[in-house]
DNA sequence: CTGTTAGCGCCTTCAG
DNA sequence: CTGAAGGCGCTAACAG
């Protein structure tokens, strides 16, 4: 059925490995041996067999990209530009690695993010890029620093994207961390000097790094501030989609009738919430201020234009996928990439303000 | 440095084969002697070697999902669901086949779409699942043909999301489509039915399967009506972004400022042309009406919400990624999914109609 | 139910 | 620069 490096070598008169050595291209063949191979190879429509090639070498060309919604524009942006750094690597010697790079959707679940892995790590991947935050949980983080230094100790190259490594110094894990901590203290700072006092939060699930980071953001900024009464009533929590954005707005403006401004923990979420603050007959900016998080393309679209906080997606997956594949050699420590915030047309100062 | 099957059966005092055949589960093993081989799977911390199974069993548990672009949730919550639907499967015989279902993001281009493909036929993948338009571009549909009958012909299963065959009558791959063509011109009507005449159109990338279509059933409706005059004119065409609205809905606009409608290519790209129309002074849908194409869960959180056309996404990508494992038996012919016109605000009689 | 025996297709020293 | 040979780790018949 399938056609072998040997039947391209018979056709092509040489042996295996000569033309193996072509296939490869990291290794000296004389130019019409060469071309008498790869003739074959057209001929035959032979196409290498890449467990057995997995096999013999004892590494493969798979690099798995894991994230927690493929859905969400977030992780989808992130995975592409680090797909893409991967897929156009020149390689270590200038010859092109024909990396697969692939991504897999854990849903956010610890128990899937696991289950990828182990595959991961059964197919020998060459690398495995782990998107998004993490869940702080510490049976979790355990199962993690145990399964990520299993792999690092099997060769495959290990990188973080927006999340902190499970353990501290683990010099096998490279880690490319944004600055939601600052970023989100810079969003609520701009609120505070808008001359908001009274500004409600929907954050993002409580046990995840990310939006435990940007809530504790935009805390510092209240304390900055000297405002530290009815914080916690100011707060509610719900996962990364647009209905809790939503119900989260209609949870602070109830309990909290005098909220002048809303930070959402992403702009999905602050989509949701802005549509339950028109939905209440109040106007944006006018009545109430909204920010959310990330800067998706499509914040520009929404109407006010969002003001949010830009965090360098498309660099930071490039980045990611580089030393994912050793093209960029990998920095002393953690890198933490700046957030930038984004003025636009949902915040502006209280009524009376 | 790695433990092997051949380790784990030392340990637990059995034969490499025995081991095996537990950890696949698809033979008969005493209980204790399972309970044996567990533990020392356990406490060895062995993972099987996929290449190596791979090899030995002639098959692999790699699913490769293919999607145009990534970070655009058309194709993220299709590939999502596919992707949950594969790795829920519950396995022919009751076991739980652990299946590594990735997403490959080929960023619509044909080359990469055919390097995938190679990669994934070289890793012997158990099935590929293709999401999205294809291109409409003889000498690469031809080479997808011969691509898609050479992985079929390989035992990888084959099944086309949201495109049609390369090639007719063809009995290996399973086909699972829209109906943009009915979609698109029942929007179409409505907008007729509201008393517009002058509707523009920002189509998709014109040599483009999903783009024509749509395209097609639009102006089978303008030909219900009897509108034949203009129509070129008042068609634009661009990739399937935000930008391209933009630009699009601009240059309707000056070549035809009597226009009162505008349907775009999907969704995002309606945003885009919302966008233009706003900035130009204009009201949606007082002044004119937009609509979309998809129904991406943001569509109704544009201001006004976007009237559209909801395709099943979420119910094909699980039913293409259940037809991939073989849980659910491929129809007889090409499968047909629904489109449905969801109105929403953004569209209303023209003025003065 | 379990052990034995051959490969699966390729890569990689080692000679020539 | 090219050929020969051994083995990577696992599975799949066969026996028993």
């Amino acid at each position: 059925m399938a056609v072998t490096l040997a039947d391209v070598a018979a056709r092509a008169g040489v042996s295996p490995a000569t033309v193996s050595r072509v296939l490869k291209g990291n290794y000296p063949v004389a130019e019409p041996t060469r071309q008498r191979v790869l003739r074959a190879v057209e001929e035959l429509d032979y196409v290498l067999n890449g467990p057995a090639s997995s096999l013999a070498a004892a590494t493969s060309d798979l690099v798995g990209i894991l994230v927690n919604d493929i859905a969400d524009p977030f992780f989808g942006i992130l995975a592409g530009a680090a797909q893409s750094a991967i897929g156009t690597s020149p390689g270590a010697g200038g010859a092109r690695t024909e990396k697969l790079a692939v991504v897999c959707n854990t849903g956010g679940s610890p128990e899937c993010e696991l289950t990828y892995l182990t595959l991961l790590q059964r197919q020998r991947a060459a690398a495995v890029l782990l998107v998004g935050g993490a869940l702080e949980d510490p049976a979790h983080q355990r199962a993690m620093t145990a399964k990520l230094r299993q792999l690092a100790d099997g060769g495959t190259r290990v990188v973080l994207c927006g999340r902190p490594a499970p353990s501290r110094d683990d010099a096998s894990v490279t880690v490319l961390t944004f600055d939601d901590h600052g970023g989100a203290r810079e969003l609520t700072a701009h609120l505070l000097a808008l001359g908001h006092r009274r500004i409600g939060c929907v954050a993002g699930p409580e046990e995840r790094t990310v939006a435990r980071h940007r809530l504790a953001g935009h805390r510092a900024a209240l304390v900055d501030a000297g405002l530290t009464e009815g914080v916690e009533r100011m707060t509610v929590r719900g996962p990364y989609d647009r209905p809790a954005g939503y119900a989260g707005a209609c949870e602070l403006l109830s309990r909290e009738p005098e909220l002048t401004a809303i930070v959402a923990a992403n702009d999905t979420v602050a989509l949701g919430a802005a549509a339950a603050v028109r939905d209440r007959g109040l106007r944006i900016p006018g009545d109430v201020s909204v920010a959310g998080f990330c800067d998706l393309p499509s914040a520009v679209d929404t109407v006010p234009a969002l003001t949010t906080v830009r965090l360098p997606l498309v660099d930071a997956g490039a980045r990611a996928g580089r030393l994912a594949v050793g093209d960029e050699s990998a920095p002393a420590g953690p890198l933490e990439l700046a957030a930038e915030l984004v003025v636009r047309d949902s915040t502006a100062p209280p009524p009376g303000g």
